[in-house]
DNA sequence: GCCGTTTTCGGCCCGACTGTTTTCAGTCG
């Protein structure tokens, strides 16, 4: 099954949406075309095959219009409509929209006023003029851009979620010691777990909205980008944005609901309120002109005559449906954790050593431990040899029985997974050990096909238990590798190899999409940190996020089955 | 451009802030 169409033809809408935005339509349509975009992406089936059939089902968010498009592309593989879009619009100003302070309509106007197409043209106009009255751009407007294309060059427009949340909390301890400050709470894109942030949301419960709003000033900040009673935007010194919204305690709850986002769960639940009667906005939930008391989240839900849907889920991808046909997931918690089976220690590349690491799981609460240094091939990373690794075998023996009753160690190895598909250590001595993750660590470039047959490999051996990173991405870093993920899913599903969710925030890997896919696919995933160092052990929570982003529930997971159940399972022949 | 058990037309989420406006457009979330 490919969803190759799937996906080409919602890239196409999208653009369409994207080139109707720059030319100031009805924002309706816009909003249309990016819906069945949307909508397209989250088909279980392909397109072409609905499309194909004399009476097509009803998909969400296509029309008589859209619909016609799709028969054109299914026919002639492209849709005339885009074609004449771009003759107006040059498809380089699209990557421009994402320069802070720099909107569709302005990029549009020095588009037809001086021809700006590129990057290096808006960069020659807005600094060689300090001021373009005849697209109404003063000092003020041209300072904010050029600061904005300064950002976007410096490509630090996002913040990988791990640098993000502990800064967030350090925040709110901050906030909290304002006086008259009653509650402080993460928003935004932080709350919901998103790998990667773009600007940190803390919403603020308060009476005394002005003397909080200027206290919030007095954080360490580089620049004041915006400062009223209701909301305050600070640049931050590592030139990340934080908006502070500050709300009084009747407003809280809605209040955090609508900041939670996203905006497209927000459109949706909005949407619903106005079908049953009510308004919802961030000041509360209204019937008539009454207002309806809401202590938390869950009362707006229910009102609305929803489940209560955790932050994690609130992305308009089938969470709604899901909970009004009863069928919402309940996702993993970071409690459900029972060990991590992804660990390195000083034999390898880790600073620990065996027993400090069996000492921090015991402190922990787990019920297990599973030790993975690298295998021979991973040169860099200290990999061990056949002769140390029956060694480290030895060593750990006498720490299973030394902490027995306290916890449960496997021994293991995470073995590199060769260019030709077969693996570091042969199967005569992975048969040895506990448990077998397989990862690969070399030759990034190969074809998608021969990425794809070189983890399907290993997923087919007997004795490997969990693929590790499977993609192999470093955010903002490396690239994924390319892999058809569907077949690697089902071969996973049918082979009992567990694919890994690494937790390291540069890593989280597979991401929420393909956890989902995989979980589809009836594959087990296996939530792991790939810790090197004590406090490696703490990212488990980016993991558990991705996780329940990818609507994973404690049932999809091989770390939260208790200690027998995990050896049952490692069993696989 | 989509949608509909109040509708086949007229809604579609909408408020805050900024800058350049003196009543509004653009951006953002």
């Amino acid at each position: 099954m490919s969803f190759e169409d799937n996906e080409k033809l919602a890239s196409i809408f999208e653009t369409i949406s994207d080139a109707l935005e720059f030319l100031n339509e009805n924002p309706f349509k816009i909003r249309a075309y990016r819906n069945a975009a949307d909508s397209i992406r989250s088909l279980n089936e392909s397109i072409v095959d609905i499309y194909s059939k004399p009476n097509p089902k009803k998909v969400e968010g296509i029309g008589k219009d859209l619909e016609q498009k799709i028969k054109e592309y299914i026919a002639t593989k492209k849709v005339a409509y885009l074609d004449e879009l771009l003759e107006k619009v040059p498809y380089t100003l699209f990557q421009l929209k994402d320069i802070r302070g720099l909107g569709p309509r302005t990029l549009y106007k020095m588009f037809k006023r001086y021809r700006v197409r590129t990057l290096e043209d808006v960069k020659k106009l807005v600094f060689e003029n300090d001021e373009l009255k005849d697209i109404s751009l003063l000092g003020k407007s041209i300072k904010k851009i050029r600061e904005g294309i300064e950002l976007f060059e410096e490509g630090q427009s996002r913040f990988p979620i791990g640098v993000i949340l502990p800064m967030a909390k350090g925040l709110i301890e901050q906030i909290l010691k304002i006086e008259n400050v009653v509650r402080a709470e993460i928003a935004g894109s932080t709350r919901r777990g998103k790998e990667t942030v773009g600007d940190l949301d803390i919403l603020i419960c308060t009476k005394d909205f002005k003397n909080v709003s200027k206290a919030l000033t007095n954080l360490p900040h580089k620049q004041i980008i915006a400062m009223g009673d209701t909301k305050v935007s600070l640049l931050l010194f590592n030139n990340m944005q934080v908006d502070f919204r500050i709300v009084d305690d009747e407003s809280f709850a809605c209040a955090l609901q609508y900041f939670t986002g996203s905006k497209e769960h927000n459109v949706r639940l909005r949407d619903i309120a106005i079908k049953k009667g009510f308004k919802l906005n961030e000041y509360g939930l209204f019937l008539k002109d009454q207002k309806i008391e809401t202590r938390n989240e869950e009362d707006i839900y229910k009102a609305l005559g929803l489940c209560y849907i955790k932050p994690t889920l609130r992305e308009n991808k089938g969470e709604i449906e899901a909970c009004l046909s009863n069928s919402l997931p309940d996702v993993v918690e970071l409690d459900d954790i029972k060990g991590d089976l992804h660990v390195h220690s000083n034999y390898s590349d880790g600073l620990m050593g065996l027993e400090e690491i069996i000492q921090e799981a015991i402190m922990r609460g787990y019920e297990y431990i599973g030790i993975t240094d690298h295998s021979v091939s991973s040169y860099v990373a200290g990999g061990l040899s056949v002769e140390r690794l029956y060694e480290q075998l030895n060593e750990i023996d006498k720490l299973k029985f030394k902490y027995k009753g306290k916890i449960n160690i496997l021994a293991g190895s995470e073995v590199d997974i060769k260019q030709d598909g077969r693996l570091d250590f042969d199967d005569s001595v992975l048969k040895d050990l506990d448990i077998v993750i397989a990862s690969i660590h070399q030759g990034f470039g190969n074809s998608k096909d021969i990425n794809t047959k070189r983890i399907v490999a290993a997923i087919e051996n007997p004795y490997v238990n969990i693929i590790g990173h499977p993609t192999g991405r470093l955010i903002g870093q490396r690239a994924p590798y390319e892999l058809d993920m569907q077949s690697i899913v089902e071969s996973a599903a049918k082979h009992k190899t567990a694919l890994e969710i690494n937790s390291f925030y540069l890593r989280l890997d597979l991401n929420d999409e393909h956890a989902r896919l995989a979980k589809t696919a009836g594959a087990k995933l296996c939530i792991n940190t790939d810790t090197h160092t004590k406090d490696n052990f703490n990212y488990m929570i980016f993991g558990v996020l991705t996780a329940q982003r990818g609507w994973i529930e404690k049932s999809d997971c091989l770390n939260t089955l208790d200690y027998n159940q995990l050896k049952q399972f490692l069993r696989k022949r």
